[in-house]
DNA sequence: TCAAGTACTAACATAAATGTAAGTTATGCG
DNA sequence: CGCATAACTTACATTTATGTTAGTACTTGA
């Protein structure tokens, strides 16, 4: 939980609340956002196969980070009232507006990550553990 | 100081070593560091200028951040041995690179961002306290 | 001599992000 | 009944990011 008050959280929303490109930073740098980003790209994911995707994320983490998005209206949820349950994720119209920046962010990395191999990686991240 | 070993740190390495959009973003993601890379597109500025543009940063964080973006090769400092010192920070060829990036998180932003006038903001946030 | 300016550093303190492990609800299946 | 599955939630623990305060070295100008 935030607190109510601390500098901390001043100089974040005076900074989130004025500069634009760090108000897009925020709503898109969580540590497993862009994986998510990228998966969601490709159309809707069940929770359990995003989490599947993504073997290294907690439960508990990964819920938070849709939350957030979700909370900030990049992607929606969906809740099928089956049993067993089922969830799914996609992105909203906001989200895909993203696809540019996703793009350009990719592309960037792509051409200066040390030993990338310059063709645009996508988040991977599924494999190891 | 950061821990030689943890699943925190981990996770960072996996993600930023696989992930071209995730690499660029733990670059330019610092609190401060869109501030700072729109003040030095404009050209070199010395640090007691940066500090005063930034009235909300403490010097100990700002020289942090500045620290960091001089080993990601973002930006150059320039000690010029005079009385009183004088540093100089600009854009390197690398930081310069990031101009199309800026613009469309920045353009982004503008576009997205609640109580936003459209108008690219260019990460004021030099007013209050 | 004393204050002021510059670009810091050090020691300490707090807030926020991320991670771990176990538990929950509901139902179908053998 | 007992186990499995899906999509979580809860309580707790750790790591990382950010912030506060005071102090440093050097020299110039009043």
């Amino acid at each position: 939980m935030r607190k109510q008050s601390s500098t901390n959280l001043e100089n974040e929303m005076l900074i989130n609340g004025n500069c634009d490109m760090a108000y897009t930073l925020d709503l898109i740098g969580g540590r497993w956002k862009p994986s998510i980003l990228w998966r969601l790209a490709y159309g809707a994911m069940r929770y359990s196969d995003l989490r599947r995707s993504l073997p290294a994320v907690s439960e508990r983490i990964l819920i938070l980070q849709l939350r957030e998005m979700e909370s900030d209206g990049l992607i929606s949820r969906k809740v099928y009232p089956e049993v067993p349950p089922r969830v799914e994720y996609q992105l909203t119209d906001l989200g895909k507006s993203l696809e540019p920046v996703i793009n350009i962010l990719t592309d960037w990395g792509a051409e200066n990550r040390p030993g990338s191999d310059k063709k645009r990686v996508r988040c991977p991240v599924l494999t190891i553990k």
